[in-house]
DNA sequence: TTTTCGACTATTTTACTAATATAGTCGAAA
DNA sequence: TTTCGACTATATTAGTAAAATAGTCGAAAA
């Protein structure tokens, strides 16, 4: 019974680590501060998480179910494959808005936290792979869609969207990071789905 | 007369400083270094160049020369515009290999030599920006693309090339890249550009 | 006059150390 | 079962002295 209890003292942790990773990236933030957002010993903390790193992990986790969640259902609705991928799309970039923050991302952070969940990040990608991959089967078989490859294409696809997540956030570092920046980014994200969806070429 | 002379001397220097550059990166790479390698005291170096920076420039911009003179005589060529589109993306993947190892580019290295030349990097962009944008103009005007806007998706295509580049090779340091690495990362890039030119989606 | 360089300076990097901060432990108390 | 104060061991930081390096200058060589 008391199992509830543990499970709601855990997300009170979860919920004010995540507070604070998001705002000052992983290695900027203490035990002691998220002990003390809520009201807690530091020691305390240990009870519910063996690790520093635990608790990161568990933050980022989170985030990634999720996101696998809403793209497992946008999956399972009957729509065309192109409205999917598309759809795909939009919540990857709500995601990316998301994890940006913790740990600062694509510049100082990653090499702190790159450790910490390379297996993690290498388990969401396959995630990541296999739902794409999905996608462009789909579109395959229901005669949508034209690709040779799907398995490499959907990489492809994702490795674009990471790099251009990196190259456009490299050099901000997290103040920096206005609005309109953000809309230049996701208009460049749709500009490449459009042209990967429809190609250039007239003649096919 | 000596002008010719002094022209000699300078390409030297800058031969010299290209191999440091290309095996160890910007910054450990000593004026000494420079000079010794040609017989030279550190001082004399001084009356070629102001500057260690401007020698570093020099040899850039000796790059990217090179590249814009290739790309421009390609797109002089007549020949269709999905086929000029390819060979400036093959052309750009030599670039691109070379760059890489000045500075040892885009991971420690690009913090160095940012300040540098970002200067140069953004009239190189520039250059590279007309070139695309014109191929996508004319296969516009042939009537061999589709597209709507050129200059955006021009910056699309390059911006994606810059983005997978950094992701690529963003945790490898510079020994660590091999040819299979390589052999990869080209393989995406032909991807993404077969894609952006015929599209997924069956129907137009 | 043009080009080279040895000897020098000012500045930046590095290597080391002491002081501080922080993750994580433990046993006692609630 | 859960909390925490007091503790330790480790990692980060701040400060500093030593070394390396970019850049100068005036004299010498060509």
């Amino acid at each position: 019974m008391n199992e509830k209890l543990t499970r709601d003292k855990e997300e009170v942790i979860l919920r004010s680590a995540q507070r604070r990773f998001a705002s000052f990236g992983y290695s900027k933030v203490t035990m002691d501060e998220i002990a003390e957002d809520i009201g807690m010993a530091k020691a305390s903390l240990y009870y519910y998480f063996p690790t520093k790193e635990a608790i990161f992990r568990s933050v980022v986790q989170h985030e990634q179910e999720e996101f696998l969640g809403q793209a497992h259902s946008t999956l399972q609705q009957k729509k065309p494959a192109e409205i999917k991928l598309l759809e795909y799309v939009h919540l990857r970039l709500k995601l990316i808005e998301r994890l940006n923050n913790l740990s600062h991302f694509p510049q100082q952070g990653w090499h702190d936290v790159k450790p910490i969940f390379t297996d993690l990040f290498a388990t969401f990608v396959e995630h990541e792979t296999r739902c794409v991959t999905h996608i462009l089967h789909e579109g395959k078989k229901t005669g949508e869609f034209h690709i040779e490859h799907p398995q490499r294409t959907a990489l492809m696809i994702l490795h674009v969207l990471q790099g251009l997540h990196l190259r456009f956030f490299r050099d901000y570092d997290q103040h920096t990071v206005n609005e309109s920046d953000r809309a230049v980014f996701e208009q460049e994200v749709l500009c490449f789905v459009n042209a990967a969806l429809h190609g250039i070429l007239k003649s096919k």
